[in-house]
DNA sequence: GTCCCGTATGTAAGCGCTTACATTTTGGTT
DNA sequence: AACCAAAATGTAAGCGCTTACATACGGGAC
């Protein structure tokens, strides 16, 4: 525990027999320095093991090469995945992040947005776009950039990185549609405030309304994210004196419980209900029968994110959204319908 | 994009008609000041909107209120859980998260150790404990607290926050024994650069020769943390002329491969083949049929290091280290071993 | 050898906050 | 009313860096 101070860049120059000027320049590679002179600084720093002090490059350049991230949980594999490319990505480009979760209540993501700018962030990633109109300000005021993630939204003043999740849920529900399917359930979380979810729902109305078979009405039921609350929902559908016959869920934990329901229940999945869910992560493949899904690149997303909010930094200006593709992974649990 | 500079502590000092070293008090709550003019102050910063400049309050507390992290991945729910709740935990300390990832290579954490210390972390939470002097001399130069998770040690230096591999491996090696299994084998991570699956070994070891029944030799195997590997691992086990009739499994991801490519083999779990694993995350219940494992309280660790280390802040001493109690989660995948 | 200009380097003024120390205020005592 | 300690407030000196501007240098062109 010595209590020595640790150098400064005047000691360094000192030793380099420069100016402190001289020395930061060589820091910041900002050009205009001989070899020579780089050199003898290089070597300088070296032997006095200099590192900078943070706090006064922050305040002397008004950046802190921090990227702050408000997700909703770690725990979920859907933003750990992204957020791990992010992360990688931004370390990648000598840059580090600051993390907070806001576990879905929009009240400790606006706090949380507050405290991660106020703790220096040059830029915010957040997930998906539902908050007050005062936080976009707030981001505005301050100048920061950011970035929405795991969503899309085409001809919006925002940047976003993600997917269609409305298109998405189309593109699944029109596969269930193809196999004879007439009557769905959908088991999603809270759309309170999620507007993900909300999405999904809406690009599952618009492919049964495009298909124009006649369906039975569409049973939807949220659930909170847990195994217990997937299975009781399955519970509810299947009590309907007319059960649907292929279940779509807005996310991992809900199809498992529900997968999890229908085997205890004696039904074969897929040959008596199909089972259907979203952001294809190894839950997936774990689970028997293996589930199909809708694939999301989630570190493709991370790491796009990463660039777009490197590249707003870097050019002071909005950068376009960036639409990532999706496609359905085939595996078991998706099947026609049973023929009665 | 207003251009308007943001308000300042003496912005807010001149409008309260105080001095900035007031204003200064009342931000840091330091006490000596009366409720009037705290609610003057207040008032003035409300109405600018002012919020504190990071950089300056950096460089003049010499602090940053910030803490980091460097773990392995994100993706791994091991870490991913314990993550979330030290950030919690953080939060609500007023203390925000920096994290850093370094994918099981020494050289990266080495590197990311010194990023997050020059970004001004106050202190660190590390993974594990092998690696080199030096890390650990720079961190001691520079006067930084850190803990040591996910892994403990008795009677040591370091202030470990986790639980006993060792013992924890030898409990669950006595089960396997307990339950008449006498060929053994082990399917874990590369003990390379980890020094928690070397421990799990030599628990297992130990528990072998301390049970005193003969045995067939243990038989090892080190495999990549992937589906795939852990396959061809199970492929390799039975292979064997005298193949194993339990396997002890080092983590999630080669459990669930062994699982699934026994079932592919035609085995029953138990019944034909006995398979475990450590640290109990939700894929144990996933997977058909659902694991017996050695529980692992991930997000008490969590919260524990978090403590720890905002204790060691604010005392400027070390802090004992802190032993957590893992216990064995009985569900189907071990059983007795099947008579001849 | 001069002159000039482009490039390398130095000078020094902040950046916005904390805090040791100095000064003023407060309110209880005598 | 005068006194005094304790509490509140003010003053101002940094913290360690970046960067605008000033200066020094070096080498062609004449």
């Amino acid at each position: 525990m010595s209590h020595t101070p640790l150098p400064t860049l005047q000691d360094v120059a000192d030793l380099a027999a420069v100016s402190t000027a001289t020395v930061s320049r060589c820091l910041n590679k900002s050009g205009h320095v001989t070899e020579k002179t780089r050199l003898k600084v290089q070597q300088a720093i070296q032997t006095l093991g200099y590192s900078p002090n943070f706090g006064a490059q922050a305040l002397a350049a008004k950046r802190t090469n921090t990227i702050g991230a408000i997700i909703p949980t770690m725990e979920n594999a859907i933003f750990a995945r992204g957020m791990q490319a992010f992360q990688e990505t931004l370390a990648e480009n000598g840059i580090t992040l600051i993390i907070a979760s806001c576990s879905y209540r929009p009240e400790l993501e606006e706090e949380q947005i507050r405290s991660l700018v106020a703790r220096g962030a040059d830029a915010l990633l957040l997930i998906g776009q539902s908050r007050p109109d005062a936080t976009y300000q707030f981001l505005a005021r301050r100048n920061i950039p950011y970035v929405l993630a795991w969503a899309h939204k085409k001809d919006s003043e925002h940047c976003y990185i993600g997917f269609d999740n409305q298109a998405a849920a189309q593109t699944i529900t029109r596969q269930v549609l193809e196999l004879g399917h007439r009557n769905l359930g959908v088991i999603v979380g809270l759309t309170q405030n999620n507007d993900r979810a909300r999405d999904r729902i809406t690009g599952i109305e618009h492919a049964i309304a495009d298909h124009g078979a006649k369906t039975a009405p569409l049973q939807v039921i949220e659930a909170e994210y847990t195994f217990q609350e997937g299975a009781k929902a399955l519970n509810q559908l299947l009590a309907n004196p007319n059960p649907p016959t292929a279940i779509i869920c807005g996310n991992d934990v809900l199809a498992v419980g529900a997968v999890k329901r229908a085997k205890q229940l004696g039904l074969a999945v897929p040959e008596d209900l199909s089972i259907t869910w979203f952001a294809d992560i190894e839950v997936s493949e774990l689970i028997d029968p293996e589930l199909t899904t809708v694939h999301v690149p989630h570190r493709e997303m991370g790491i796009a994110a990463a660039k777009s909010l490197i590249a707003m930094l870097k050019t002071q200006t909005p950068v376009e959204s960036h639409l990532l593709e999706t496609r359905i992974v085939n595996r078991q649990s998706l099947g026609p319908v049973k023929p009665h």
